[in-house]
DNA sequence: TCCGTTTTGATACAGTCGTATCGATACATT
DNA sequence: AATGTATCGATACGACTGTATCAAAACGGA
């Protein structure tokens, strides 16, 4: 009796959620933002019309939930890219966020799609903007601390202003992973590469100033 | 009789078309793609649907129309900024060309509005990647020509690779551009201007190496 | 087992979409 | 002035949209 009243009753709802969530970025990765609509939506998560819309009240709740939950998917993956004391150098870290964003498998080119899909949105919904606004100055913390740790260390290439890099990374992630976008299908990733190492090597000055650690 | 069979009957045909792209855009810039229509373009170019119809055979074409028609506005501004043998700098034509797409009036907020919704739709529409590929050959071009020259003054930072060089000057392009659709509507530019000037510092390494020109 | 509450899927509704059609209009030519 | 043709705006069509409604089904607690 009684067990648990605060677990949904039949399936765990929030689960559900995001199961919706993961069939609107499918269709969004292959069609498009307008690709989705409710209907699609249930129909590629096998749901009824009426079950999504009771999960999630209004379409564009739905749509921001969907965002929240794929950027939280990249952020979960770059929270295993430690920069600083006892993790990597800058430099190192930088590069394996550039690379992490190549679309080099199907899920990665789907979450560029979906980002400039919802980027797209967020310049006329302010709704959305707001939404990027905050995830944008949780990157930007984060590149603080990283670019702050970095100064320390003399990683980087002299006369650089640290929040002026700050901004300059969080350009460079948006194009480094736009780019994914402009890449003709059967293309290779070579140039993609390339830029990611022009971009680190111009940052932080050529290969390896500052102090190295293993 | 006969004075000019080539020329349209009652009006020039292209002058319509651009109007009416024109006026896609302004829809894009304040709603996006998904505002866009066959009926809102044409009540915002003070048409018919029929007129807009016969101009523009399907909403696609319609499409395409306007984004040519819009970075042809973006590359005409490029072309007075000349880099190389008598013209500027390569850091001052890199500086010029970023600052420039930065939204500092509401014609450049629009077309970085519109470009993002075209750049999103290029993401899940072929016919529209093919046309960004084009654009962007284009765009590789212009900047192949002005690293190799950047290169021979001496005018990079040392130890980078003139073909990944490029490939990053493509992405803070786009970056940079793109960065207007998500800086807060009352916000200064001042971020931006500092990712410009952080962006310009780091390929040419810091202030003034390289030979110096007037 | 029965009741009360949720959850469900189907359907209804009012719009909008892209496109096709078509009579009226306006012009060039004879 | 009459005729033929190109252009015009309006309207029709079927398909789709987001949302609301609502009977039926499924479950928990008694």
């Amino acid at each position: 009796m009684c067990q648990n009243t605060a677990v949904p009753r039949y399936v765990d709802k929030d689960e559900r959620r995001r199961h919706v969530a993961a069939a609107l970025r499918r269709i969004a990765a292959r069609e498009g933002l307008e690709g989705v609509s409710i209907r699609t939506v249930a129909a590629e998560a096998g749901l009824s019309v009426g079950a999504v819309q009771r999960d999630f009240g209004t379409k564009d709740d739905l749509l921001r939930f969907a965002l929240r939950e794929a950027l939280a998917n990249v952020s979960r993956r770059f929270s295993g890219i430690r920069v600083g004391p006892g993790g990597l150098s800058f430099a190192e870290g930088l590069r394996r966020v550039l690379t992490d964003l190549l679309p080099t498998d199907d899920e990665r080119l789907a979450e560029a799609r979906v980002w400039s899909a919802f980027y797209a949105r967020a310049a006329v919904d302010p709704g959305f903007a707001d939404t990027l606004a905050e995830l944008d100055a949780r990157a930007r913390a984060a590149l603080r601390a990283a670019v702050g740790w970095a100064a320390e260390q003399g990683e980087l290439a002299p006369g650089q202003d640290p929040d002026a890099l700050v901004e300059l990374l969080l350009v460079l992630v948006d194009g480094i992973w736009l780019s994914a976008v402009r890449r003709p299908p059967g293309a290779s990733l070579d140039a993609q590469r390339a830029a990611v190492s022009a971009a680190v090597a111009a940052v932080t000055g050529g290969e390896g100033r500052g102090t190295r650690r293993g």
